[in-house]
DNA sequence: TGTATTTCTTAACATAGATCAAGTGTAAAA
DNA sequence: TTTTACACTTGATCTATGTTAAGAAATACA
């Protein structure tokens, strides 16, 4: 029997036995989306929170002139909700989007917590992952304030150089807090 | 009997029996510093994570020019050390220093994980508390790259009053990114 | 296969905020 | 009380990145 992606990666941080990966994976509903189709939307309350089995994802907010901000590109492997909206059950201010294909697999709040009471070590797995998530906000805001878009862009470059293969540059651009402009200006020197 | 403030603030998230409250405040060791004391400075381990009682710290590097960059203040009943340090073993890039005299908690690794068996509460407190941190840092991020300094300036004013007549404005003109020249342009335009 | 649409680049000009260099207050130290 | 150091302000100039506008390339579509 082949182990499925999403226990696989919750074991590289927590033991999960056998019995319990059986019962995570019966929380989890699955669910696919076409190229550009949205997850949530600004007003809705984000009611998951979503595993990416395959696929690739942005989130992204709409300023008062009606410009995209867009905060997180997400692929393969990773989780992507609004939590904010998730845990305080208000209206979300963010949409998510696909990119490209993608399948997921979401659980409810509720759903989750009786999960944490079941599972104690899932708690512990994302105790873990907000904890890796918030350190990795941090050093991304800390380039944003003292770091020139040059560095940013080439730091990005060795650290998702997939995301190169598979995302438009103006969203990179967004992502690197500059215009597509100034991206290909920055991308002109060697 | 009065409730240890420190516990205090882990039942406003968890439910925290009398006698896990105990073994929890055993496992934690006070610690004082007067005014511009270092907690930790780059190239040593950051060995603990710390509870602040009463006072203020922040968080900075100092790139190649010398100048200090400032990402994190905090005071009064916040937690504080380099997360990133603290759980991979590494050196910090970071200092950690006290802005007035400050008194906290700090607690290892191993007495952290081994309170974390004996009580499953104060693993979820943690991961609420990653969860709303990381939740900070993004919106933090989200106003560094797309709010003007000026807007950044009468968020902080009105979310950390307080911070305005504890900190020099140096400081806090660095944690919003800008610098002192700057700030004190925007201070002036009423 | 040709046409439309999206993606990316280029150039001229504008601007927020940085840098450099003095200066003025203010508070600790002597 | 005077000295010294730190905190803050001001002005002149500079620079990275934004804005606007246009066109070129690439991709999807008919």
């Amino acid at each position: 029997m082949e182990t499925h992606k999403l226990i696989y990666y919750l074991r590289k941080w927590t033991n999960i036995k056998d019995e319990e990966a059986g019962v995570i994976l019966t929380a989890f509903e699955p669910i696919s989306l076409k190229k550009k189709e949205e997850l949530i939307v600004p007003g809705e309350t984000c009611e998951y929170i979503y595993f990416i089995t395959k696929g690739c994802v942005r989130s992204y907010f709409v300023d008062d002139k009606g410009n995209d901000h867009i905060f997180q590109i997400r692929m393969d492997n990773s989780w992507i909700g609004d939590l904010e909206s998730f845990y305080s059950h208000q209206p979300s201010k963010y949409y998510i989007e696909s990119l490209e294909e993608t399948q997921l697999l979401r659980i409810k709040e509720e759903t989750l917590d009786e999960l944490f009471l079941k599972v104690p070590a899932l708690e512990r797995y994302f105790r873990i992952l907000f904890q890796k998530a918030y350190v990795n906000a941090l050093n991304r805001l800390s380039d944003q304030m003292w770091e020139p878009a040059i560095n940013r862009y080439h730091n990005m470059l060795k650290e998702h150089p997939d995301m190169f293969q598979r995302v438009p540059l103006v969203y990179i651009a967004s992502y690197l807090g500059i215009t597509p402009e100034s991206l290909s200006r920055i991308r002109k020197q060697r």
